[in-house]
DNA sequence: TGATATATTGAATATAAATTCAATATATCA
DNA sequence: TGATATATTGAATTTATATTCAATATATCA
């Protein structure tokens, strides 16, 4: 015996975790498929050779780097429809929150990113376009409940409460996307701008 | 002598658009990268050697793409900022027309699309890079100024008027990116949520 | 019709990247 | 310390795709 099964296992753990933040980097810079195996050995830190012990490639890089990236959306939008508000307020917190988030979290910038590619792409691997197919609508879905209950609450617009949660997540998106290719830190953003466009009182 | 000179120019230039039109079916569904010239060919019919009698290499394809999708996307600005309207008017116009165009044009979507692409990726051409920087402005500076003769008037709300374009940009895009993969027939959207962003009276 | 220019094809070749692998290093524990 | 398992490297090989090219087809006009 050499090392104890746990310690490797935590080891092991922590190494594709770092070639994980390498490939994010890569594979949001420049896409899956621009990104070599060789970049992403070199961002890490590491040979290529010893890549192959961790990941079998890329591909599986990405599907793992996608799974978290949607559980993160997924998390998110469950922390919003678990606070204690009501919902005109879960909707004006939650854009406040995400709007500071993009002005100042890199990381978040680049789960959008990452997402979008993904999403916008049919050359990815067919195990994160299942994982998107499974996981996307989620936070949709959560919004759009949240929208019906202001409804009814008198706090929101009147208007297909579908219609209003894909307006609140593309203009989310779209935001973060325009972000993270130009850090644009001469313009202040005021989420109320966009929050106006869904609740009654301003 | 085989053939005129014009008539020829005219026939290759033909012969190009229908490249690019394949090109960009393509790359917008793939990605520059993972777009193989086997896939350009095949999708215009013609054998992969033959697409180098009409371009250098795929790249020079998508250069030609982008500066086309940048100019759409000028001249659709322009034609908004001249417009016979006061600027509360022309925001709702743009936005009620610009709406319409992501439910019913796949190619306003495409251009979409593939200017996020190109955007969002440092593994593209440079010259692409160049265009990009010289022209993606031009639509932010166009409708900064109308929200910024809007707010004079009144009809336009308060904020930095480089932010509601941003706003107003990031919008649009966002959604558009979202409905290009997303045929959600069964939601109407109603432009004028995204106009309450931005005009004070609705 | 024949001369000439261009179009077109698909196989041959070149190039680039992915993947494997033999050699070597390192860490752990008996 | 030595036995053993895993880590690590970079060169060798394989694979995929880009690019070239010789051969052939087609269109135009004198």
């Amino acid at each position: 015996m050499a090392r104890s099964k746990e310690q490797n296992e935590r080891m092991r753990e922590s190494r594709k975790e770092k070639i994980r933040n390498a490939a994010l980097l890569q594979f949001v810079k420049q896409g899956l498929f621009a990104t070599r195996i060789q970049d992403i050995a070199a961002e890490a830190g590491i040979a290529q050779g010893l890549l192959y012990h961790y990941y079998p490639s890329k591909e599986e890089i990405f599907v793992d780097l996608i799974n978290e990236a949607l559980d993160k959306t997924i998390a998110a939008s469950y922390s919003v429809r678990d606070m204690e508000a009501g919902p005109g307020e879960k909707i004006r917190f939650a854009l406040e929150r995400l709007v500071d988030t993009i002005e100042n979290s890199q990381t978040f910038l680049d789960t959008c990113r990452l997402i979008t590619q993904a999403t916008n792409s049919t050359a990815i691997p067919m195990e994160a376009q299942d994982l998107i197919r499974e996981k996307r609508n989620i936070p949709y879905q959560v919004i759009e409940q949240i929208m019906a209950a202001g409804q009814k609450e008198g706090s929101v617009v009147a208007g297909d409460p579908k219609m209003l949660s894909i307006f609140f997540w593309t203009s989310i998106n779209g935001l973060a996307i325009y972000y993270s290719t130009n850090n644009n830190r001469d313009v202040t953003l005021d989420y109320r701008v966009i929050a106006s466009m869904f609740l009654t009182e301003n």
